[in-house]
RNA sequence: GGGGAGGUCGCAUAGUGGCCUAGUGCGCGGCACUGGAAAUGCCGUAGGGCGUAACCCGUCCUCGUGGGUUCAAAUCCCACCCUCCCCGCCA
């Protein structure tokens, strides 16, 4: 969430950084105006209870009853305004706060202007797709073929948009999920297994609410919501903590299933594992200092592409534009992996900085100095990477005339040393 | 699922309506003593809101959370959350 100062300080700025990304500035004036009177009833009231604590206080020391009874009267009288204008003050405290967290972000100052997706700009490419001497198959007739998938069997268990993996399909993301988390561990990202169900206050802070419920599954009996993504629990690890200096920058590496429940367009990725309600992901996610979050996220993109790069798959890199920018973040690069199958550019990861917008929503603080007043961190976010669009773009690549799909060198060892996967 | 005990300052504890402006010990920071240290002594050590307010200062709020009673609540009442122990069930 916005930090509500700046807003009031600089409402001009926040109009304008708000307009890039098609927020209406009527909003602002809106929040604004809560503010004001908040602050108004806020300075009304506590100077009335200012005036009960001490009389209050003087009240108990009091001999004489009758002028005791007389201040105890007037107290009562004063409870009664103090009751009025405190329920006044919980009810634009409410609006206010609710109208913060339709908020989103602020983009970045270099984040490039544009309505949609068209308008992302790529600002790296890395390898040249693979000459083919043969009709590259898409993934779905690959795996089929050597039956490491099983669509069919997927939609019997739980209905569209899941799958089965199978044998040396199954492993083969095992494999992946391992690799990156040895790779992410040598990159500096410690790995944390974390649940993945969450209580609905972890939604909250790590800004999947309000805005995303309709794509949250979450148990009917318990407080219980499964997890989007990795970044939600891990966010919530020092929800309410406070940093000690030395602490930061903090990185985290966390492998979770990921849930969806997002109704999603009949004629859009429906063939393939590309979009399901549920995929598995390797998430890295940082808390930082502020002056140091910009370099960070520089340090994460790398770090992606750096695990594109080692499976040999050409890849390119891509500058969100304001209109395709995330609710939560200021700045994104997406990374695309090569299909050839598919003949599209296939994201497997998008590396943000939300700046303090989850940090202020999740209360987590660092102290710059000893002794210091406590500042809100910066939070980064990053996959690294998406299993199944991983899996599609190895099988698809690494695809032969045969049907055959070769093993990457990166994760032989993870495979057993097997070197291909071969028709049954 | 049943029964019991608890949640107070970073940690450990005291506090059963007004003397709580939450005490004490440990830890932490500073200072003194010292050749230097230990020990000792002194001082200081939560967070947030409001006040045009970064520091200082003032004020309000926070003793698990939310309500309630009262002139006044850590303390009394209600609901909820969490932790621990015992029993049952269980990979």
């Amino acid at each position: 969430m916005l930090d509500i100062r700046l807003i009031r300080e600089q409402p001009e700025f926040v109009k304008a950084s708000l307009a890039r990304t098609g927020v209406a500035p009527d909003q602002i004036d809106t929040l604004l105006e809560y503010d004001e009177q908040r602050r108004k009833l806020l300075r009304e009231v506590e100077t009335l209870k200012a005036t009960r604590n001490t009389v209050s206080k003087e009240i108990g020391k009091m001999a004489n009853a009758a002028d005791r009874d007389a201040r105890i009267a007037e107290m009562r009288t004063l409870g009664d305004r103090i009751s009025a204008i405190d329920r006044e003050v919980a009810m634009v405290e409410q609006q206010q706060q609710a109208a913060l967290l339709e908020l989103r972000n602020l983009p970045h100052p270099d984040v490039p202007d544009g309505p949609d997706e068209e308008h992302n700009v790529v600002i790296a490419q890395e390898g040249e797709p693979r000459t083919f001497d043969f009709e590259p198959k898409p993934h779905w007739e690959l795996g089929t073929a050597l039956d490491i998938i099983d669509f069919d069997r997927g939609v019997k268990l739980s209905g569209s948009r899941f799958y089965v993996l199978k044998g040396a399909g199954a492993r083969l993301q095992r494999a992946l999920i391992q690799w990156m988390l040895d790779l992410h561990g040598a990159q500096g990202y410690e790995e944390v297994y974390t649940p993945f169900v969450v209580k609905e206050q972890c939604m909250w802070g790590a800004r999947q609410l309000p805005k995303f419920r309709d794509n949250l599954y979450r148990d009917v009996e318990d407080d219980l919501w499964l997890v989007p993504t990795a970044e939600v629990p891990v966010t919530n690890l020092h929800r309410d903590e406070i940093f000690d200096p030395e602490q930061l920058p903090r990185s985290y590496c966390a492998y979770t299933p990921c849930f969806r429940r997002e109704k999603m367009s009949a004629g859009r990725d429906v063939r393939g594992i590309k979009r399901g309600h549920q995929f598995d992901k390797v998430e890295m996610y940082k808390f930082v200092r502020p002056e140091e979050s910009y370099a960070e996220l520089e340090r994460m993109r790398e770090d992606a592409a750096d695990t594109c790069r080692k499976l040999g798959i050409p890849f390119r890199v891509k500058a969100l534009c304001t209109g395709d920018l995330g609710f939560a973040s200021t700045r994104t690069y997406d990374l695309e992996l090569w299909a050839p199958g598919q003949n599209e550019w296939l994201e497997v990861s998008s590396c943000s900085n939300v700046e303090s917008f989850q940090a202020r929503a999740t209360n987590i603080r660092y102290r710059p100095a000893i002794g210091a007043r406590p500042e809100f961190v910066h939070t980064l976010n990053g996959s690294g990477l998406g299993l199944p669009r991983t899996m599609i773009a190895i099988m698809e690549n690494y695809q032969q005339a045969d049907g055959s799909i070769t093993i990457p060198d990166a994760l032989r060892p993870y495979m057993g040393g097997l070197e291909a996967i071969r028709p049954r």
